[in-house]
DNA sequence: CGTCGAGTTGGCCCTTGGGCCAATAGGTAC
DNA sequence: GTACCTATTGGCCCAAGGGCCAACTCGACG
């Protein structure tokens, strides 16, 4: 039903990694078999549309290991989907309070394992959108003087230019100038705009 | 550490009730013990500020049904633990995706549960704190005649008086008019608030 | 039929926002 | 030192927001 989507399946049982990768592909992901939780730790691109099936108990790094490194990035969360042939509640526990998007028991059902690859995908295609969206307001807040943007703040919290001018220590002369200049590098028209886009980015305090 | 936080607890074996209540009654909680689910969803009173301590597997009614029955109410959750003496992975992943707080398993440690009735807690008062806000603006969006509504979206969209005459089909006068009702029956000053406020509620869209 | 709320509109006037042009001052980079 | 950026300020003028008073229409309610 789609494709450009990333599976990392991560199991150090070739045989498990074998017949996931083919039920995958066959589905139309592009997969990427990691036997070994470093290896793919070390490939591992965010940049990549795409989520993490990892079997849950592994030598070495183990799968909540693995997911913990994945959601310290810079607050993308990879999806991650556990698969485990042998383990607890309290572990399956832990990786869902830690974010992931299913825990499946083997035997695995098709169903269920494209139904939560399903899922996170579509997690992840939201948490880019959102991400990049921030990025790019981010990007211009970044090309603000100081003063602008302190002039920002005021604005976002309703005040008077007059106001302003007063609380910086200067004149409304000099508030409407960087005010303008403010919303032109923001690419914004309205204060509405600018009101939405402030809340976003938790401006207003 | 707090009080008037009540926990219904729900477990058909009433050996647990007893020592579970006594536990959290001597941590300062409120505790509603109920050995019957039906019983309990009768006098179940989401008004209460609380959480559900709920057994997984009873009689009649499991856990997990009451859980969905608690989430159906009017947007609010009710904070769900889970306890259980006897379950399985599948199950507890199911009722972590449906929005648990915890799921613990028995023989269950006292600090386990503190900690889970803790979020509970938690996630609670801003639960409520949130609803109450949105309540308290709805009802002021709610005194507003059509007209003003319609004012208020075009508003928050950024529009100028002029082009809203225009697109309502009236001079700018007019908007004037209901603009200057609407601010002041919202109890809002300015824009920047509004906008938060029709955020908040949605009403861009 | 009279009252009332909702929706309208006009006029008047003041405050704000905002664009354009020009100019000054301090600091930094080349 | 010259060029450039940032911050400031002034003047001029026009557009937009918004308060106050008054008035009119229409449909619903008694």
């Amino acid at each position: 039903m789609t494709d450009k989507f990333t599976v990392y399946l991560v199991d150090d049982d070739p045989g498990v990694l074998k017949a996931l990768s083919r039920l995958l592909r066959a589905k139309g992901h592009d997969v990427k078999p990691y036997s070994s939780p470093q290896v793919f730790l070390e490939e591992h691109d965010v940049g990549v549309p795409g989520c993490a099936v990892l079997d849950v108990s592994m030598p070495g790094l183990d799968g909540l290991e693995i997911q913990r490194v994945l959601t310290v990035a810079n607050g993308y969360h990879r999806p991650v989907v556990f698969v485990t042939g042998k383990s607890d509640i309290p572990t399956s526990v832990r990786a869902m309070k830690a974010g992931a998007i299913d825990f499946l028991t083997k035997p695995i059902k098709d169903k269920d394992l494209f139904e939560a690859v399903s899922r996170a995908e579509a997690r992840d295609a939201e948490s880019r959108r959102l991400h990049s969206e921030l990025e790019s307001m981010q990007a211009k807040v970044g090309t603000l003087t100081p003063r602008e943007r302190e002039v920002l703040t005021h604005v976002v919290a309703g005040r008077l230019n007059k106001q302003i001018a007063g609380d910086l220590g200067t004149v409304e002369k000099t508030i409407k100038v960087h005010r303008s200049r403010m919303m032109e590098k923001l690419g914004i028209r309205t204060v509405a705009d600018l009101v939405r886009m402030a809340e976003k980015l938790n401006l207003s305090r």
